[in-house]
RNA sequence: GGAGUAGUACUCAAGUUGGCCGAAGAGGUGCCCCUGCUAAGGGUAUAGGGCGGGAAACUGUCGCGAGAGUUCGAAUCUCUCCUACUCCGCCA
């Protein structure tokens, strides 16, 4: 949510910025319009309520002298219409108000490319593309080859986009969720939680997927929960409506949890394989930072997802997002992308993200600093990082000639000392 | 899922025949005094926050789980919802 405070004071600037987005964003001249309506209207309201709260008290000291007040309470009568209608008024304006912000995304950062997503810039290489001397298969060739990955069985049970992991696989999948969260918090610092992976319309709103994305989601009939499209989702809106006391910044915290998303904008995308899935495995990393060192807290962040991929010794690199690549919240956000020799390029595997004080205005997530004084943190998130595409990428960065796959070495433990999966 | 009870400030808690309650009292915490440096005693302060007005001092309004209603006026009455607890049912 922007702040009306900010709008009032520049709305041709913000415009300009969120314009880069590739949008319209010039309704926002109306909005400031409202705010002026809103604020004029209050303040009658207010005045009326002031004397109906005097004269009401008034009222109550004559009762108890025993003195008649009937002339005096059809004369106050007067004004409870006059203030239900005003009241009515503000309830209206407010509520176009809020309507119009709740659709507006965050305002680009300044150093961001403005352009579409050809415009992101990569900002960093890490180690080679992987070569091989045999043609590299997709991961699904390699999975199904295995016997690891069952994707008709799914179909069968579920539906489409949907994946049965077998054997190795799920094994490798489980190993790869307990490796990062371990990483996270004995190495990073983030503190461990198991959310609920169902949540309620409030914090969906909190984090930016109500209401504007409402068709991504899954909804639970009959009910006012939605399956989470990450772990973003309850681990931000923790704090909710509340004001934390003497925080030590940046709080961190990672979880790992299945991701939900109906993707109901990509029919014909990656319609093979684990790329995009219904339901997908991540960790996910989240902060609340100060807002004087919220871009420090993304260059942390932004470094601890990199780990994952550097000891599993993946290759990938990092892409700032340009203005028209940006999601719904977020101000800047780093891309972390990974090889993937079967497609010949490099795929996104994280998302790392500053919201600024975005979403903590929406879910309304406070501090009180030293001085008492009291603040919107500023949130970021990022995938520490997807499960499902991390195994695909082990798979085809790791594949060999007859089929089998190599485990990264700071697997291995995790994998009960298995160095290698083969064909049985 | 059924039935009942409750939800007041950092915590506990009074207040529910509507007005003198934005809210007693206690604990906790801050400051001061006495003693002394281990207790203990006395005094005093302690709604935060949202939304407005104002250069500021300050001030208006809304806040007693949430929302709506009745009324000149609601913590107190009515309705809906949420949460917690107890009992029953079911169950990993």
């Amino acid at each position: 949510m922007l702040d009306i405070k900010k709008l009032r004071e520049d709305v041709e600037t913000i415009i300009e910025r969120l314009n880069t987005r590739g949008d319209d964003f010039s309704y926002l001249r109306d909005v400031v319009i409202w705010d002026e309506e809103r604020r004029v209207l209050v303040q009658k309201v207010e005045e009326l309520k002031s004397i109906r709260n005097e004269e009401s008290k008034k009222i109550g000291e004559m009762k108890r002298n025993g003195e008649d007040t009937t002339a005096l309470m059809a004369e106050v009568g007067q004004f409870g219409d006059d203030i239900k209608e005003l009241d009515l008024k503000i309830a209206d304006v407010e509520k176009r108000i809020f309507d119009a912000l709740a659709m507006t995304p965050n305002v680009p950062r300044e150093t961001v490319a403005i352009g579409d997503e050809d415009h992101n810039v990569c900002l960093k290489v890490w180690e080679e593309p992987t070569k091989f001397d045999f043609k590299a298969k997709p991961h699904y060739e390699v999975a199904e080859g295995l016997d690891i990955v069952d994707f008709e069985r799914a179909a069968k049970i579920t539906g489409s986009r949907f994946a049965i992991y077998k054997g190795l696989g799920a094994k490798l999948e489980r190993a790869l969720i307990a490796f990062m969260l371990d990483l996270h918090t004995t190495e990073h610092g983030y503190f461990e939680m198991i959310p609920p992976f169902m949540v309620n319309s409030k914090t969906m709103f909190g984090t930016g997927q109500l209401p504007k994305f409402e068709e991504d989601m899954f909804n639970v009939r009959g009910t006012d929960y939605w399956l989470i499209p990450t772990a973003e989702v309850p681990l931000t809106n923790y704090h909710q409506d509340e004001i934390i006391q003497n925080p030590s910044f940046p709080m961190r915290f990672t979880a790992y949890t299945p991701c939900f998303r109906a993707e109901a904008g990509s029919a014909g995308r990656d319609t093979r394989g684990l790329i995009r899935q219904h339901q997908f495995n991540k960790v996910e990393l989240v902060m609340y930072a100060h807002p004087d060192h919220s871009y420090e807290a993304l260059d942390l962040l932004t470094t601890n997802a990199e780990t994952v991929l550097q000891k599993l010794k993946l290759p990938y690199r990092v892409m700032q997002l340009a203005t028209g690549d940006l999601g719904f919240c977020s101000a800047n956000t780093n891309d972390l992308e990974v090889w993937m020799p079967g497609f010949d390029t490099y795929r996104e595997i994280s998302s790392c993200s500053n919201c600024l004080d975005f979403q903590a205005r929406r879910a309304n997530i406070r501090f009180k600093d030293e001085n008492g004084k009291v603040e919107f943190v500023h949130t970021l998130n990022g995938s520490g990082v997807a499960v499902g595409r991390c195994f695909s990428a082990i798979l085809e960065n790791y594949q060999q000639a007859d089929g089998s796959v190599i485990i990264p070495e700071a697997l291995v433990p995790y994998m009960g000392g298995i160095t290698k999966i083969e064909k049985l």
